[in-house]
DNA sequence: ATTAGGG
DNA sequence: CCCTAAT
């Protein structure tokens, strides 16, 4: 028996979207058939019944045209009833949603039986028939041979559907060997609240929901039937260097061009893993939207101070990387555009031959659509004699570790973390109508520390990832850059700092999950394209010009405040360029306007009570010789007309200072 | 480019 | 920190 995936594309209209496709000639053809088991025919039998019950139900319920069917064929009944929903299914431009063959492969040939699952909208529910597909189900499941558990399979899908979470359904991975069948994937089948998880990293493409209504309107797949078709394979596999695979064409039945769209609900965590590890593939496949665009949200900082020599073999220094994962509006997607784009056209919905059919209630799908995965926080340190080619690798290598570290995909509703990945979609408050704007997904070690709480936070929000970061993790090199102006008398850093401003903060479609449009694109996951990551420094300038975002907020250290306490007690507080000159000349991101409102903070501080102060506590006799210093230059303004007279001025402040 | 101040 | 007006 075989189980096949189908994904439609290049049919009518339906078009599918930057799918790379291997080489024809590296792709796999096959599965491999394997004897029919006993267990097997019992299975077979059961769904078969059950079918039958269905067909029955439907039929009762006929007038529920907007149900959602599932249908259960024999090759029997081909002729009679699959042919005509295939014809259908081709002129109305349907795409194949949930439909999967089987191809029981006994001896005989003629025994060959087909599955179909068809979706169709739906308005309403129906217990009973609720009812026999989980009786069904657990039949099914209590048998115990493997090709019984394959069924099982189906028959979650077939729950699945009919309980509105999986649509696209039939999604199971078999991957046919000598050997028998594999499953590749661990997707169970029953539990719904899984059919839509994030696994690992793996990236949720739910591409078929109908965000319009509770009920979403599908169409009907159009499969092929034939027996030999089991060469339309579709899915996602990341197996075999196979990203995506369309479906082939399917060769015996030429009336089936099928628009097989399938949208895997599910892309296992390999997938998503592998394509950013081996970006060399993608190209080779096409594979995407690279049009993506990825805006390393946190930008790296290439930054190496001249003295900091003992730091130079040190060539990266990772952050821990967590992040949200942005979703844009993406149209393109694995595919689900199509999906979604005409619902309306199911298959049978009108027509007269489709009575059979069954009507299932379904739930509405919530449809994401995540444009660009980020890689967050990447600090990168290397020397300035370090070639761009070399700075290009350890990047590259970077990220590449990242990736490899398995990267888990956290949810986030609300700014809270959904742990709990039992739930349903709906029970966790994710659905349609609800949150979805507050709804985002990062990146987040598989490893160990949990990322820094605050980023976690609400999607829009920014999230001030430097600090907790820096402190913890990178205090070195961090320092080098802001708090380790050791002393600020002594000879400044020769080196320079390149620093990366666009740090923590998000632009505004950054938000992680826009509104999600009735006509609701597929998640896409668009795996950020290596090159994208280039963090290559660009200058402040050009940063800045596009990338019109605050600056991140560098708390001064106490030592840098004593730096500023001191030069201003000798310069006066009218002569911030000097002062910068004098004690901040290597603190790039420090600028004399910085200083001036530093110190003027500084000013503030000192008047209120320490209860009132907040942050790193400055050393009250700081406050105090900057409260001196002020009041002293406050009085001596016009004295700081000439240099000599600051100087002059500044050596009388000092002295006032020390009599005070 | 700096300074001074308000936001 | 940002933005601006005034130097």
């Amino acid at each position: 028996m075989v189980l096949k995936k189908k994904l439609g594309h290049g049919f009518n209209g339906f078009q599918v979207p930057f799918i790379p496709r291997r080489p024809r000639s590296a792709r796999r053809s096959c599965y491999s058939k394997k004897s029919v088991e006993d267990g097997q025919v019992c299975a077979f039998e059961l769904l078969a019944s059950l079918a039958g019950k269905l067909l029955e139900e439907s039929e009762s319920s006929a007038s529920s045209n907007a149900s959602e069917g599932i249908r259960l064929v024999n090759e029997r009944d081909k002729q009679d009833e699959v042919r005509p929903l295939i014809a259908q299914g081709i002129h109305q431009g349907s795409c194949a949603e949930s439909f999967f063959m089987t191809d029981v492969a006994s001896q005989n040939s003629t025994q060959k039986s087909l599955l179909r699952a068809k979706t169709d909208s739906v308005l309403g529910c129906n217990s009973d028939v609720k009812a026999e597909a989980f009786e069904w189900e657990n039949k099914i499941g209590r048998c115990s041979n493997s090709y019984c558990n394959k069924f099982v399979e189906a028959a979650g899908d077939f729950r699945g559907s009919y309980d509105g979470n999986v649509k696209n359904g039939l999604i199971q991975e078999w991957e046919a060997g000598s050997s028998g069948f594999q499953r590749s994937t661990l997707v169970d089948k029953f539990s719904l609240k899984d059919q839509l998880e994030l696994r690992g990293s793996t990236a949720l493409i739910d591409s078929n929901s109908n965000v319009k209504s509770p009920y979403c309107s599908e169409s009907f797949p159009s499969a092929s039937f034939s027996k030999h078709g089991n060469d339309i394979k579709l899915g996602f596999r990341d197996d075999d260097e196979n990203f995506l695979r369309c479906n082939e064409v399917c060769t015996k039945s030429k009336a089936f061009r099928s628009p097989q769209h399938i949208a895997h609900p599910k892309i296992r965590k390999p997938l998503l893993c592998k394509y950013w590890k081996s970006s060399p593939k993608l190209k080779e496949c096409e594979l995407s939207r690279s049009d993506v665009d990825v805006k390393p949200l946190h930008h790296k900082r290439t930054a190496s101070h001249g003295f900091e020599t003992s730091q130079h073999n040190n060539l990266v220094k990772r952050r821990k990387f967590f992040d949200r994962v942005s979703r844009v509006t993406s149209d393109g997607g694995f595919s689900s555009e199509s999906v979604s784009n005409s619902p309306e056209k199911g298959i049978d919905r009108h027509n007269p031959n489709s009575s059979a059919k069954l009507h299932v209630p379904k739930d509405s799908h919530v449809k994401f659509s995540i444009k660009s995965l980020r890689i967050p926080d990447l600090y990168i340190e290397v020397p300035e004699t370090a070639t761009v080619g070399m700075l290009k690798r350890t990047i590259m290598e970077e990220v590449m570790a990242i990736l490899e570290d398995s990267v888990h995909v956290g949810v986030l509703l609300q700014g809270q973390k959904v742990n709990d990945d039992n739930r349903t979609l709906v029970q966790t408050g994710i659905s349609c109508k609800e949150n979805l704007d507050t709804l985002s997904f990062m990146l987040e070690p598989s490893s160990l520390l949990a990322p820094a709480a605050a980023c976690v936070g609400d999607p829009s929000s920014q999230c001030e990832t430097s600090q907790p970061t820096r402190s913890s993790e990178i205090p070195v090199l961090e320092s080098g850059n802001t708090d380790t102006l050791h002393d600020p008398s002594l000879p400044t850093n020769p080196g320079n700092l390149i620093e990366s401003n666009h740090d923590s903060t998000t632009s505004p479609t950054d938000t992680i999950i826009e509104n999600i449009t009735p006509d609701s694109k597929a998640l896409v996951a668009v795996p950020t394209s290596p090159e994208a990551l280039a963090v290559v420094p660009v200058t402040q300038k050009t940063k800045r010009a596009e990338i019109a975002q605050r600056r991140t907020r560098r708390p001064f250290s106490v030592t840098e405040v004593e730096a500023l306490v001191r030069a201003v007690e000798e310069l006066g507080t009218g002569r911030w360029r000097d002062v910068k000159l004098r004690a901040f000349e290597n603190a790039d991101h420090r600028t004399y306007v910085d200083l001036k409102d530093k110190w003027k903070t500084l000013v503030h501080t000192a008047r209120i009570s320490p209860q009132q102060r907040r942050g790193e506590q400055v050393p009250q006799e700081l406050l105090d010789r900057v409260l001196a210093a002020h009041g002293y230059w406050s009085k001596h303004q016009a004295k700081q007309n000439g240099k000599h007279q600051a100087i002059a001025g500044s050596v009388e402040c000092v002295q006032s200072l020390v009599m005070v």
